[in-house]
DNA sequence: TGTACATCAGTGAACGCGCGTTCACTGATGTAC
DNA sequence: TGTACATCAGTGAACGCGCGTTCACTGATGTAC
């Protein structure tokens, strides 16, 4: 069932954003290879064809999402336009969409877990994401705003995730305070 | 090889222990039952005895944790030492001590995909440490602060965390900015 | 342009391993007398 | 206080399942002539 060589490009990229996608809502070992090719339109024996391994896949995915989101907010403005990404973060949507949110928030707690690739991959796009969110001028204050900014977003949107099924008032009023500062 | 029942309820503590540290550690996923009761000096077979399951023990891990840490920062002095306890919490120390830290960075981004009760037991916890963040007057000026404290604080580990194996440079920059808000 | 064939992307069964959980067993505890 | 025995905490082998990875196979692709 050989395929043409654009097919077979967009088969992987069709895995790699399946995996980027699942691999957020579901962390790295909640999702299995065999979810994320069926979730590509594949079956899972081809997977191997493509990459090396589930856990060279998860770091390609990683990257793959924080230099996306990254891209989106250079294209949105920037660092001038740091304060309405945070208030988009903060938002119900962001945080009822983990699949398709910010990996850092989807991922954080297990990066330090990961073998060295991913963790390589994840600094990497995350570098990439401050960048983005210092702007291009990369004056040491616009830095320092913007890395507060992704911090304190980043913090409210783990905590307001992890109580929101269970304590919804508590999530909201975490993500209120949170706006308050954007 | 029946124990005296003061035995009993040490062992069990030691079990709750163990699985606080590792699950903090290596994640939900990264310990098994048979590391945890190894941990706590014993086999796995008599873990059934004490919980009625992994996910069980998660769920009082998780809490314990957490109550334990609000516990310590109400010991301190609560919301009036709270910039002393952000400065502690972004210390290379912390971020070196996933295990024997913070339960909100150490797991925050797995508890959106525990169970019902794991998300219960982390949103008491949690709900916890803010009122103990917070202070006793429960004034909204001073509950604010101490929520977007926590909320800088906790971002800015998750993100050192991430980065420090491979990036110890920007590990470094995040937690010092972080360290100047406090 | 048409044909024969080598290549190789994708399929699905199978392998091996790890892990949560169960269970028959052991021997110390603690109670009844 | 001492003894006999029921209880039951802990042990370690075993079960069953899920998952990452491999592999023989299939049939469409694309190339050589």
């Amino acid at each position: 069932v050989k395929v043409s060589s654009d097919q077979r490009a967009e088969n992987r990229q069709r895995i790699l954003e399946a995996a980027s996608r699942l691999f957020r809502e579901h962390g790295p070992d909640g999702v299995n290879v065999a979810d994320i090719t069926k979730a590509a339109g594949l079956t899972h024996g081809g997977f191997y064809g493509h990459f090396t391994s589930k856990d060279a896949l998860l770091a390609e995915a990683v990257e793959h999402a924080l230099v996306s989101q990254a891209e989106v907010l250079v294209k949105a403005g920037g660092h001038a336009e740091l304060s309405r990404f945070v208030d988009g973060y903060l938002s119900r949507a962001h945080v009822d969409n983990r699949g398709g949110g910010c990996a850092v928030a989807a991922l954080g707690s297990d990066i330090p877990r990961q073998n060295p690739d991913v963790q390589a991959a994840f600094a990497k796009g995350l570098a990439r994401l401050i960048d983005a969110a210092a702007g291009p001028s990369g004056c040491n204050e616009s830095r320092t705003a913007a890395i507060c900014a992704l911090a304190q977003a980043i913090g409210t949107v783990v905590m307001a995730r992890a109580v929101e099924d269970v304590d919804a008032k508590l999530a909201d009023e975490l993500l209120e305070i949170g706006r308050q500062l954007s």
